[in-house]
DNA sequence: CCTACCGATCGGTAGG
DNA sequence: CCTACCGATCGGTAGG
């Protein structure tokens, strides 16, 4: 109950219709994604660790308690993060996985996670490199998330290996070569000195071979031409 | 200038040819060993940021003040962990460096790197996912190993790609790819689970395509291959 | 190699 | 959303 400036006790409105708020406010979300946003940026920039919860509030011009209003803990606000970037990055996976060219699918996925992860790799640093300070149960749900992530990988090299363009490997650990060589961009990758793109091209090179230029019937395989030129 | 205990001032010992202490004694030096294979334990277990000094000290039955008598700081003590592990991946990698089949020898590269990182995994994700907190000194010396480390790898894919069994790629990205995949072995292999080996032939096979068995004789490369076959 | 201790940081809470 | 503050941790130092 709220009091108005005479005094007065005021009462909430009262339209029998009025649709209960089941849920945080539109004003608490938008300032909650707000701190979410400043955080993301201040554990960029300073590491999970190091970038105190003083940080993201003085970043706001806020107490560090009253980030307590909006979150629980700080792992919870990395929590939210990283589900956020991994929700991001999931839906722009489903978005690829329409292409039934088993070459242009996982080209796709290669391009996909180099651009990614070359375009924030202060960020990737942070989800990355300190998983373990997430409490258990975000540490579940952030887990399953990331081997739906891994799974399109999968998909993608079966699809490869099915068709006679990448040769017969175990898909997972296939997945974990592509990813991991995807992935570890965020390692090295320096955004004036490197190119992106030109990445992503020689690694779809080195694993689909060097793209065939002008033309778009390649018939097979080439590793299945590969032991066919194989003399004694 | 010492005082001995009758008060009278002592001079160093007046035999000649005495060898000088130049530097540390060996029990000191091997006293500093079991410090580091402490820490590097507790690293392991704990992680850089949570394994606290105390609890190295109390592993060694020690008091934490007495590890300074060893090192200078806490991170002194993760520099000399990693510069040793550096330091043997640099002379096992020399040691293949002899192979002079470029397929052989990124093979060879390709098995070393993913059997190391295997190994180890717990420290690993210490080496790779602490990196900032060494000082700016430490930082240094370690980046120029690391850079060695990395141009082996350089000059295998060169190799590879002069041998015409990589496509034409930057070497650099695809030293970055080799090192990538391998690497990220650390974030994802489980002993139990996994097999090492399987891993690297199935990376291996996936760069050089897969590996002719009982031949020795492949003519020369699969990339050349796929562009012969290519039908309008 | 030890005892004793400092100084600073930091996540989190009480209570409004 | 704030003031005030707690409790615990931890790297490091003094001085022996």
């Amino acid at each position: 109950m709220t009091t108005d400036s005479s005094g007065a006790k005021t009462t909430p409105p009262r339209k029998r219709g009025r649709p209960r708020q089941d849920g945080p406010s539109e004003a608490y979300v938008a300032r909650r994604q707000d701190i979410l946003a400043m955080a993301a940026t201040v554990f960029r920039e300073k590491g999970y660790d190091a970038g105190s919860l003083d940080d993201v509030a003085e970043a706001l011009d806020l107490r560090k308690a009253s980030l307590y209003y909006y979150v629980k803990s700080k792992s919870e606000l990395l929590y939210f993060i990283f589900d956020a970037a991994l929700s991001d990055g999931l839906s722009r996976l489903d978005a690829l996985s329409h292409l039934s060219d088993p070459a242009e699918r996982l080209s796709a996925y290669v391009e996909h996670q180099v651009a990614l992860l070359a375009s924030d790799t202060g960020m990737f640093k942070v989800f990355f490199d300190n998983r373990p300070l997430l409490s258990p149960e975000f540490e579940e749900l952030i887990r399953a998330k990331e081997h739906r992530y891994f799974e399109f990988y999968i998909a993608a090299v079966s699809g490869a290996v099915e068709a006679g363009l990448l040769p017969p490997i175990d898909p997972r650990y296939g997945a974990q070569a592509v990813l991991g060589m995807c992935t570890w961009t965020y390692k090295w990758f320096t955004p004036g000195t490197h190119d992106c793109q030109a990445v992503a091209a020689d690694f779809i090179a080195l694993l689909l071979g060097p793209k065939p230029r002008g033309l778009t019937m390649v018939p097979k395989a080439r590793h299945e031409k590969a032991s066919q030129k194989i003399r004694a």
